[in-house]
DNA sequence: CAAATATACATAGAAAAACTATGTATGCAA
DNA sequence: TTGCATACATAGTTTTTCTATGTATATTTG
């Protein structure tokens, strides 16, 4: 047995929209619960989303018209999809656009001048 | 003329203080203005570092214990250096490589699955 | 069978981080 | 003399994520 190391959450902060808005342009739809634990699976365990950051995450891309939902039973519980709208299918195209160049950016800081060996 | 198109406030969340580390770490001592400057050109522009940012930021960093100052007088402006101490070295190296590490599993959510083409 | 864990949603209130706006002050250029 | 660049500082706002809590059903485990 292994320990993962969660990322300090700072980190997130700023990045999580445009993560959700992604995993949906992968997916055309998805439920919350099925958002956290695909997120925990492609961060190999370090990014634990909690309920309390998705939800109000997910009703703002609502109330901004960037997804829209169905709701369906499934055995006996509820599930809220969620699914790009056009306005979404746009603004994901340029949040991630954004974040890879801030990216680029980031490791221009990081990566330059490493001291004077 | 052109315009460089800043990044949306929000990213620089949780980074801020490990991009001020890392420049500190450059250059061994450094005071708030020239910090900003050299944000700005790392950055291409695209990083405008505020003094309600930064002040506080490095402000924290002391308390913490992590960089100490030292007043000098240039030109008849002060000027307040800020350099690492021992223990904002190790922090640093640290944080620079969880904000590495972050940045990987970002690149890879963000490039996984671009849709059944 | 009872208790714990997993699934599934939701929200109120706290904490943290960067921002806007404002203030002080000097030097230089238009 | 007016504005811009240099140089610091902080009060208060906004935004984002968190913790904590609540409801409810299904499954696993002792």
């Amino acid at each position: 047995m292994y320990m993962t190391t969660m990322y300090s959450k700072e980190l997130l902060k700023g990045t999580l929209t445009t993560i959700i808005l992604k995993l949906l342009a992968h997916n055309e739809k998805m439920y919350g619960y099925e958002i956290t634990q695909r997120v925990k699976l492609l961060s190999e365990g370090k990014i634990l989303l909690k309920e309390g950051s998705l939800y109000p995450a997910l009703h703002k891309l609502k109330n901004e018209g960037l997804v829209d939902t169905e709701k369906e039973m499934v055995d006996n519980r509820m599930r809220k999809y969620y699914y790009l709208t056009e306005k979404g299918n746009a603004s994901t195209l340029e949040k991630v656009n954004e974040l890879n160049q801030f990216i680029a950016t980031l490791q221009h800081i990081l990566i330059t001048k490493p001291q004077t060996s």
